[in-house]
DNA sequence: TTGAAAGCGCTAACAT
DNA sequence: ATGTTAGCGCTTTCAA
């Protein structure tokens, strides 16, 4: 059977088949790979070259055994087809990148028993270090997690020992995007809201309120829409604000992907953007520059997260992590949104 | 008590410290948590509380040593940003879900010596098996890597000893694509072409052509751009295309992200789709329904493609993977198509 | 049925 | 500077 021949023929090369190689002791060839101690001038050049005749491919797992570290980072998120934790792996990856670390990814489906059944599975691996990405989770819970190994967080502060958040204000970016709208003259904004237990969610809808007192407009319920972050949630969404018959002039998508479902609907509906309705999302997703009209947004600078997140944790697992200046929040205006 | 002080210590907990609390050997807590033997009611009911009790987690990595297997797949693909391999991601996720194994993903960014290297590191790491999602590496060396571990590889058949291939015929979904642009009467149908050098979008404009070889209409090369898989490259290409003055009525674009792009140059500059030009697709991406208008194109079943390599793998390592049935290419006719 | 003991491949004392 | 050796936590003979 293939497997048979499979385990048959893998005759895995060890330390010690390196160490007869070269006539020397395995201690000897460790040290060479891990360069700790000083090793003669022949012996390292007769080890290196048979390590590289044999094809010699240390063992990590074994290597792991004995140093209690795995080399390998969990990365907990919610869903590995959202562009929008997507874009923050990449920079996770970059940000890993030729330290020997490796990512072990799982996907939390906005679902807290999940969450924590992933990151028990991410445990049972004895990863180094954890990458949490917003989530259901509590904060009791990720910080009784943090006894087991250091834990990053992203989408909220959180003050406990062992842990790092990387925080930017979501509350602003709701702001500036609606104070953009405001700016351009309009009144009557509607807002599509994301998941109501989803922090980010929470946040935005405060700097939209925010903006609103500070022009001096009531908020109007009626405006209000529950969406979940999603296409499809912005298409619901929009159909419901529709069909109320509430008048306005401007929308405001807690995320890109609700924008874009939004925006079918209106299309759909024969409702111009900008010219009738003006619209305007949140993250800057890498399509929203290519939708039609190219859309208006709040550019989250979510690359730089990635990265950012992985020095943090690279530097609690005693790594030199290069630091990462995090960009601030910006307002990105394309196509849809114009002068009321 | 005995978790009292593990905890305390953080010091993991280990088989002998749960046979110690259960008072049995350590060979007994292997043989219960492994089900291999026979072991008497009461000494099971004992390690089983013990296990509780101090929540003892196995060392996979020692175990691994032990057994030479690692429960983890590596996968290669060539974006963690891109729309095409994060479904597929999502299947393989799926495909995995309580099977112990473990997905280690890495990419290649279209790199044929990334790719190698990021194999290489993969097999570092011991995977028990390996998906390679597309790319460029050549048939020999997938075939030489597979003398290692098993390995499924997309989009492309390769005749190799541990290697299964999932392969479905981008062709025929070129034809697909194209023959439904003749249908409606159009006849000047430019091709947005992918790299040149990827098979999958080789294929594609084989399927082009053969539609239009069948339709009698003669392929003119003035209506054949270069574009990369990237809504950028569909950015390039439709203004080359424009600038050109070839005269067409319908486009073909390789994929998704490409048609995405083209469909913004064509908005910019005032052609209507699908009113002055029909626009067709590739990949059925999940936001491509929600376009303006939504996107008519071809429907791969990427998510069950990674069903499959799952199953297909986790076959290959001896466990009893479900079958998954591959659902066929499919013409997905939505908004930006019409009769000419 | 159970326990004792021998490793899996590696690193790091401890010797020399 | 180099070799010898004792484990890391687990599974699996081999005995009993």
């Amino acid at each position: 059977m293939a497997l048979d021949r499979l385990v048959a023929d893998r005759q895995a090369v060890t330390v010690l088949d390196v160490a007869r190689e070269a006539g020397v002791s395995v201690s000897t060839v460790s040290r060479i790979i891990n360069g700790t101690v000083k090793v003669s001038e022949d012996k390292r050049l007769a080890v290196e070259d048979a390590i590289r005749r044999l094809e010699f491919k240390p063992n990590l797992f074994a290597r792991s055994l004995k140093k209690g570290t795995t080399m390998t980072i969990g990365v907990l998120i919610q869903d590995v087809e959202s562009p929008f934790f997507t874009r923050v792996m990449c920079g996770l990856e970059e940000g890993v990148l030729d330290t020997g670390y490796a990512l072990i990814i799982v996907s939390g489906h906005w679902d807290a028993a999940e969450e924590a059944e992933r990151i028990k599975l991410l445990m049972a691996r004895r990863v180094d270090g954890l990458v949490i990405l917003t989530g259901h989770l509590s904060d009791a819970q990720i910080a009784e997690f943090a006894q087991m190994q250091p834990i990053v967080v992203t989408g909220r502060k959180i003050d406990a020992e062992n842990v790092r958040s990387v925080f930017f204000s979501n509350e602003e970016g709701g702001y500036l995007a609606t104070r953009h709208l405001v700016s351009l003259g309009h009144r009557r904004i509607a807002f599509i809201a994301g998941p109501p237990t989803h922090s980010d969610a929470i946040s935005r809808f405060e700097g939209y309120q925010q903006a609103l007192a500070e022009a001096g407009i009531v908020l109007d319920p009626a405006l209000i829409v529950q969406g979940d972050f999603k296409e499809n949630g912005g298409v619901f969404a929009m159909n419901r604000l529709l069909d109320s018959g509430a008048p306005f002039t401007a929308v405001f998508a807690a995320n890109d992907q609700t924008a874009l479902g939004a925006r079918m609907v209106l299309s759909r509906r024969g409702i111009r953007v900008p010219d009738d309705v003006s619209l305007v999302g949140f993250d800057d997703l890498p399509t929203s520059a290519y939708l039609t009209p190219p859309l208006t947004t709040i550019r989250q600078p979510l690359f730089e997260v990635g990265q950012h997140c992985a020095s943090l944790l690279l530097g609690m697992l005693g790594q030199q992590g290069k630091a990462i200046a995090l960009p601030p929040l910006e307002l990105v205006v394309r196509e849809t949104t114009r002068r009321v």
